[in-house]
DNA sequence: ACAACCATTGAGAATGAGTCTCAATGTCAG
DNA sequence: CTGACATTGAGACTCATTCTCAATGGTTGT
């Protein structure tokens, strides 16, 4: 089942309408680099002639969002950053403040780390954010 | 050495000026809550009759965090959250998504992780961010 | 103590990411 | 095909944070 397919069923089940704008969104998503923020999904929308407001392709990525295809970062003090997702690619991210290179790195420990706080204190974790704020190999020194 | 004497070490060591706002918001910050935001912050100095403007509160925030006497967070979709930072006092958080409390925790294996990022890809890390969000054991199930 | 230099402050304007409004338009179940 | 109602878009709006710049104040050398 592809993204389109997974999307529209999300939308069937949630009682929301297939619409051009939020299908061609999705189309413009899955062509964008790995992390990318709304001005540049915008400008991408733009470029290609397709004309989606600000405030669709927003509502759209809240969408997205929830329905799993997408993840959302905060990276530092700058605005939203989004990333398709996909299956069974979990991982956290390094960011240099140098030059502003991001690494992708899994450490499965992240796991064990959540799982024995869920046993201390008997919470649900939903929803999690690490970030690594540095200087990379090309960058310290 | 109180929080005082570092912050005016701090101020003269960059050769910034050591004044009464400063000190004054110094003062106010370590008589917070443990998490605050800067709203909080100024409403405290004006029911104290202490007259600092926004802009000098933002201001001198920030040396404070660069000085290493305060942590600032992101927690969720909010603005800035505050805290006093204590010597080894080194925790994350989790937050409760239905009634916004907060759980400080600290678990070694998340230096670990560093650990092996640092040496698997040659980066140096000066700070990073973790925050788990979900359920705390009153508001799940 | 004083002068002179220059950093700091404050009031309010500016910024900017994200949200909201509401009339016009589009979707889709029946 | 139609009616009911969800969605869209242009631009206004919000609100946290930053900026501006004239007035004020701290610091250093004399
Ligand atoms: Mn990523
Ligand atoms: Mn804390
Ligand atoms: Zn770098
Ligand atoms: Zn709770």
């Amino acid at each position: 089942m592809n993204y389109s397919q997974i999307f529209c069923e999300y939308l069937k089940k949630h009682d929301l309408k297939n619409t051009t704008e939020r299908l061609t969104v999705l189309q413009v998503v899955l062509a964008m680099d790995k992390h990318f923020d709304v001005e540049s999904l915008i400008d991408r929308l733009k470029s290609q002639q397709k004309k989606i407001s600000r405030a669709t392709v927003y509502r759209t990525m809240e969408l997205l969002v929830d329905c799993g295809l997408v993840t959302k970062h905060r990276f530092g003090e700058n605005g939203r950053v989004y990333e398709p997702k996909s299956e069974r690619d979990n991982h956290d991210h390094f960011l240099c403040v140098s030059c502003g290179k991001i690494i992708e790195f899994y450490d499965p420990e992240i796991e064990g780390i959540h799982q024995r706080l869920c046993e201390r204190f008997g919470v649900e974790i939903l929803d999690y954010s690490h970030q690594l704020y540095g200087k990379c190999n090309k960058c310290s020194g």
